[in-house]
RNA sequence: GCCGAGGUGGCAGAAUGGUUAAUGCGACGGACUGCAGAUCCGUUUCCUGGGGGUUCGAUUCCCUCCCUCGGCUCCA
């Protein structure tokens, strides 16, 4: 296992990693409410998770990752009852909505998605636990709330006192509670909205216990790695230290907390609530998954991201197009005459390079998982190979291969340098090359009106052409 | 008001108590091309919010002020 050292939320500042019970490390990251389509916020934090993972599991940790899904909650239910849908149903597919997105952006490093309303039985011996401790109490409706004052160290995460919160803030006084600050861990039953039954009456579960409840199941009651977006601090992970610590006894609930930063969209944050949301979709559709993912890790996962439409991705389409020259060409060649093509050996000295960068990548990665550190190495790497003068075309299959480890590090760990499967497939695949061979004869013989109808056209259609020495290339334009 | 995250060139965005502050985009020049695009090479001295302090030396550490964003029970 590497060593390595992350930032911790709690501690504030970066730590060595020590796992529990090495290799294993126990991950759970908050995931969605899927009431409505994934924006390009959500995935930012779930790419970041995702290379957090990947670069885990290739230093030899075994990760277990978990990842909730809110399947169940008041903005669902009130966006069902608006399209007159049920809400489970409509979580349900907005979740398989999410895993399309998650899928095409090579996200899979998530073991399991468990869903809120599975767990309501642990949800429900957790309220029980925590009502027998005091630190709870049943509202007269049948609603449990925790109480707050039982819990001293509430506020630790976020640096908020507690008595210093201005109630009322945002949200409307509620006179069920003993206090402002208590929430809701049990919720009772509006009529038509889904329910369980309960010795408090019918309800069903609130927020914060439901992450509780299944990281006790199936993390443990202490376990070492707790991700998020920054915007989860508070109250939602203070809620949770609150609710596990005071039921389970075991302190810290976690080892580690890791929040990513946000997105803002021209200088606000990107909210559902707000609206002004980019679709994470769309984006794909529009730009590729390789562009969106390097657009992600071009900057440190803690830092601030501002996204201008049609001008943060369309610069990261350039200069992630730059970056993945050199591999995509080696994926080329190789895909022609196979791995074990003749051709000149590498230079002994860029081979010896090559092996060097994957250490100095990994060492990078291991230290808060810059990411932005890794491209820019990998930058210099694109230009070394460039500046060499290395003829791709001319090394043998060896001399190839060693000079796409520095990619093929890229690709396991950062998810980049993924070929689109779109590409070459289909019937494109047989129409344009025949279409090239066509004006490559109209060129021969100086019929340049005829050429360039044919490049129009297929320009038009969305393919870019690429007239090189040995023939010409060609990829669709918006595949990244 | 309280808490948190930020402020680095035209733009995006790293890093460090110390030679010319990375890398990319853009721009400019060149190579290649029938042309264009793409690609490749080169150039891009003047950039660390303001003011103090510590230090031989501060972008980095400390204090203070200003500004932006977020949180203060919906949020990735």
């Amino acid at each position: 296992m590497r060593p390595f050292r992350v930032y911790d939320s709690m501690t504030r500042q970066v730590r060595r990693f020590a796992p529990i019970a090495p290799p294993r490390v126990g991950l759970y990251v908050c995931g969605l409410t899927p009431y409505a389509p994934a924006h390009i916020g959500h995935g930012r934090t779930f790419v970041v998770f995702d290379v957090v993972v990947r670069a885990l599991r290739r230093w030899g940790y075994r990760v277990f990752y978990v990842q909730n899904v809110t399947n169940l909650d008041d903005k669902l239910i009130a966006r069902a009852a608006a399209e007159e849908d049920d809400p489970l149903e409509l979580a349900q597919r907005h979740f398989a909505g999410y895993l399309r997105s998650m899928d095409r952006l090579g996200v899979r490093s998530v073991n399991y998605y468990p869903f809120a309303t599975d767990y309501v039985p642990e949800i429900l011996a957790q309220v029980r636990e925590l009502i027998d401790r005091k630190v709870a109490y049943v509202a007269r409706d049948g609603s449990v709330y925790f109480e707050v004052a039982k819990f001293p160290r509430f506020g630790a995460l976020s640096g908020q006192n507690v008595s210093a919160l201005q109630p009322g803030a945002r949200v409307e006084v509620d006179e069920r509670k003993r206090s402002p600050e208590d929430f809701v861990i049990w919720k009772a039953a509006t009529p038509g909205e889904p329910s369980w039954e309960s010795p408090w009456g019918p309800g069903r579960p609130g927020w914060h216990i439901e992450d509780t409840a299944m990281t006790g199941r199936l993390l443990g009651a202490r376990y070492d790695l707790h991700g998020a977006g920054l915007d989860l601090i508070f109250p939602h992970h203070e809620a949770e230290i609150a609710i596990s610590e005071s039921a389970t006894g075991e302190v810290p609930m976690v080892n580690y907390w890791m929040h990513s930063g946000f997105v803002t969209m021209t200088g606000e944050k990107m909210s559902k609530s707000i609206g002004n949301v980019a679709s994470l979709e769309e984006s794909i559709d529009e730009y590729g998954a390789g562009v969106l993912r390097f657009y992600y890790l071009n900057a440190h996962y803690r830092s601030p991201v501002d996204f201008e439409p049609g001008k943060s991705l369309a610069e990261a389409r350039e200069a992630y197009r730059r970056l993945a020259g050199p591999s995509d060409r080696i994926a080329d060649l190789v895909e022609r005459d196979g791995p074990e093509r003749s051709g000149d050996p590498l230079p002994p000295e860029l081979a010896a390079a090559a092996d060097e960068l994957v250490d100095r990548l990994d060492a990078t990665l291991a230290e808060d998982f810059n990411t932005r550190e890794a491209i820019a190495l990998l930058f210099g790497w694109t230009r070394r190979v460039g500046e060499a003068g290395v003829a791709l075309d001319h090394l043998n299959g060896e001399g190839l291969e060693a000079i796409a480890a520095p990619y093929d590090w890229g690709r396991e760990v950062l998810g980049l340098f993924e070929r689109a499967p779109a590409t070459r497939s289909g019937a494109w695949a047989t129409v344009v090359p025949l279409l090239l061979e066509a004006r490559a004869r109209a060129r021969t013989r100086g019929d340049y009106a005829e050429a360039d109808r044919i490049r129009d056209q297929l320009t038009a259609a969305g393919v870019r052409l690429e007239d090189r020495a040995d023939g010409t290339r060609w990829e669709f334009a918006d595949t990244g």
